[in-house]
DNA sequence: TTGACATGTCGTGATATCCCGATATTATTA
DNA sequence: TAATAATATCGGGATATCACGACATGTCAA
């Protein structure tokens, strides 16, 4: 007989479809400027030029980060003025963020 | 005056050169067969082969796989006979999966 | 209304990732 | 030794992501 299959240990799997789903949010969140600008975010209000400025890149490039978290449902935003502001909407995100935290320091 | 900037907020940020590690894992975990790779082995010892039926690939493309995730740190292995186990060696991973497992489930 | 500011959008070339077939490598078994 | 099994590696073509310049939109202030 060959080894246990995974099956007949009893397993704890997520399905492969959700772990597809799973794997698109975290290729949205696994870049260094989009991280920085979530783990601002989970600790304040943020208009785009700001979030641009922390990352030290031109606040068009910040708005396409933006948008990106924005459409998989990361992010909300509001305009006021010229200005807008964002913010989180998926509150899972404090937990992988201290994860990394955790794991890459935040001083 | 100008809005606050982020340092006057005494903000908790982790540096971008950490930030550009961390995305780095991330993006390497980002992948639906992967995440049940290291899903799996949080769970127990596997070989190649046993991971690869799991994801329903062929085996020498989990082979790949777990060359990616052995090269940046997450797993180690060891060889037994013709087979090669593989396990978890960044312990990071457990609280990471349990944050994805939260939010998008696991029967 | 004109000009400057803040944000958003579009197109493009460079680079990275992904999947897969073909082929090696290593270990076991006949 | 020969054949098979388990894993690993290589080369490619397709696709996705990235950073960037150029331009468009909307808002405020003079």
């Amino acid at each position: 007989m060959a080894t246990q299959t995974a099956q007949a240990k009893r397993l704890r799997l997520t399905s492969l479809d959700a772990l597809e789903q799973a794997a698109e949010c975290l290729r949205t969140l696994a870049h260094p400027h989009r991280l920085r600008m979530v783990q601002m975010l989970l600790q304040g209000r943020y208009t785009v030029g700001e979030l641009a400025e922390a990352c030290e890149i031109p606040s068009h490039m910040a708005s396409e980060h933006l948008r990106l978290m924005q459409r998989c449902g990361f992010l909300t935003s509001e305009r006021e003025g010229r200005r807008a502001y964002y913010q989180i909407a998926e509150l899972h995100l404090a937990s992988i963020m201290k994860c990394v935290e955790t794991r890459f320091g935040s001083a």
